[in-house]
DNA sequence: AATATATATGAACAAATATTCATATATTCA
DNA sequence: TGAATATATGAATATTTGTTCATATATATT
């Protein structure tokens, strides 16, 4: 059992229906823009960055203002708005030593109504 | 420098804007709403399950044909998909040992389109 | 210039998660 | 009934990733 290499052709995937696979792989979009996707999406998977955002979509707000809605400590959040920055999802503006985050656009709110929409149904 | 318990009142979180705080904090959705988006962004944010979506949105396809399509081992798409299943994104129908999968709605897409549009800018 | 404060960041640690391997289950077919 | 096949799944491993801690940087204030 351990030695199945003897149906080894090129690969050992089984293929029931290789017209299908075919025409799928043909109609898939170029592996790096999916990669992209799934980067962009691994962004708003996680609750810190989500209440972030979700803050921000009510005001500009700084980082220790952040921080205290949340009830976490500076420095997660300001790892977390690093991320967020440079996926340029927020930008921010700086006034003194305060620095103020807001969001970039409105792809944000977009991305949230959809997520939101599959989640209350 | 490293006993600053002095100023430990409550908390130690430092707030410059309390008012904005205090708003932005009665704006928030509740909690188990912002972890179920998360969660919900957290299955979009791998790149096995967005091909896996990927090609679902071109056609219904069977476990052993998804893991021909994306070159990968027949186990590992399958766990992809159960975790797909369990936050109803695909269904399955079943017809003999073959289990066919497609999207469970149009929301996939939807999700995808903000993405792409966010990605491409 | 010295101190205080807001933010950023590197390193360490802990937790979460994707893949692989082995194997179980279910169904078909001989 | 027994063999073959499609899929599912538990356990182990490896990798990724979020938070914390300590500290650096930048700005303001005295």
């Amino acid at each position: 059992m351990k030695d199945n290499k003897n149906n080894n052709d090129v690969c050992e995937i089984t293929v029931i229906h290789e017209d299908i696979v075919d025409k799928v792989k043909k109609l898939m979009p170029e592996e790096e823009k999916l990669y992209d996707l799934a980067e962009l999406f691994k962004i708003f998977g996680d609750t810190t960055r989500i209440k972030i955002l979700c803050a921000l979509l009510k005001s500009e707000m700084c980082v220790c203002d952040i921080a205290a809605t949340l009830g976490m400590n500076q420095s997660a959040v300001s790892h977390q708005l690093r991320i967020l920055k440079q996926s340029k999802l927020v930008k921010h503006r700086k006034e003194g030593k305060v620095v103020y985050y807001s969001l970039a656009d409105d792809h944000v709110i977009k991305i949230f109504d959809q997520g939101f929409s599959h989640i209350e149904e």
